[in-house]
DNA sequence: ATAAACGCCTGACGGC
DNA sequence: TGCCGTCAGGCGTTTA
């Protein structure tokens, strides 16, 4: 489901509904949903931490947690990857369990924190060293560290397709198979042109290009495509993706749809040219 | 180092 | 109506 916008709306729409809160139990349904630690472990440790913020990295929600219990000790953080069809919400306490629902989290205040997720790819993970879980992860697109000469940088020290280049969360943190492909698109670049190949010109199109489109994403509060709908509008504004056969809003020529890496892509075969 | 194939899961959709 | 294949916002592992 989520990319970095989708992440990013949600982030912000739990944070002032999370931030004070305190975890009372925690009711895990589905155990392969937690990576790390144990049933065990997660549900003790868990147990009467308070949320301290709530923050996105990468694809990642992360909720930073204190407790009084081991003040020595280095804090936690709950680690969320929605992956492809996750999500999470506040429901009140008594809210029935829902069919997909895979760990609910009793709040204070009669609040409950939920991790739905049809699919079963997401996962969480309570842990007190963060660098575990996010700590091979490429640059934010919004970061001082991203740059249109980094990106031509580093992209020429690959020799890779682009499109999986940038799907590459170690090399770029946060574009997912939509955005990927609307960023392409804009940048007037082959999701298949290789990456040691593009010139700084392109590399800065392409710079602007993915800040671009995910700030109109972000504005637009995601997309909400397939079954989920969580309220985004993105998805009325795509220029490519899911767009195979009607007109590039650039030139009118059909839009195509090809595999590259294994993942559906779109491109205008007249404004990306290889 | 790169890339393809496959696995993990459920559900929607189109064709017959 | 049902059955079947295909596809889906992701990513880790295995294989070439």
């Amino acid at each position: 489901m989520p990319e970095l916008p989708e992440v990013e709306t949600i982030a912000r729409t739990l944070r002032p509904a999370l931030v004070g809160e305190t975890i009372l139990t925690a009711d895990l349904r589905w155990a392969r949903s937690l990576a790390s630690p144990s049933a065990r472990k997660f549900k003790e440790q868990i147990q009467g931490q308070n949320i301290l913020a709530v923050s996105r990295r990468a694809k990642f929600l992360n909720l930073q947690l204190s407790t009084l219990r081991e003040p020595q000790g280095r804090p936690f953080n709950l680690f969320v990857h929605l992956r492809m069809s996750g999500d999470l919400y506040i429901k009140k306490a008594d809210a029935v369990p829902e069919k997909h629902d895979r760990l609910r989290l009793t709040l204070s205040n009669d609040k409950l924190l939920v991790f739905n997720d049809t699919r079963k790819f997401g996962r969480v993970w309570l842990t007190d060293d963060p660098e575990s879980v996010i700590g091979r992860l490429g640059p934010e697109p919004f970061s001082d560290e991203f740059t249109p000469q980094w990106l031509y940088d580093n992209l020429r020290r690959h020799h890779r397709q682009l499109k999986p280049l940038l799907l590459d969360q170690t090399f770029l943190a946060g574009l997912g198979n939509i955005y990927t492909d609307e960023s392409l698109h804009r940048a007037r670049l082959h999701p298949l042109a290789a990456s040691d190949a593009v010139k700084l010109k392109q590399a800065e199109r392409l710079h602007e290009a993915i800040r671009a489109v995910l700030a109109e994403g972000i504005r637009r509060n995601g997309a909400s495509i397939d079954w989920v709908y969580r309220g985004g509008e993105f998805q009325n504004f795509f220029r490519v993706y899911d767009r195979e056969g009607k007109p590039c809003p650039v030139c009118r020529t059909k839009i195509q749809r090809l595999v590259v890496g294994q993942r559906g892509t779109h491109v205008c075969p007249k404004c990306q040219k290889m």
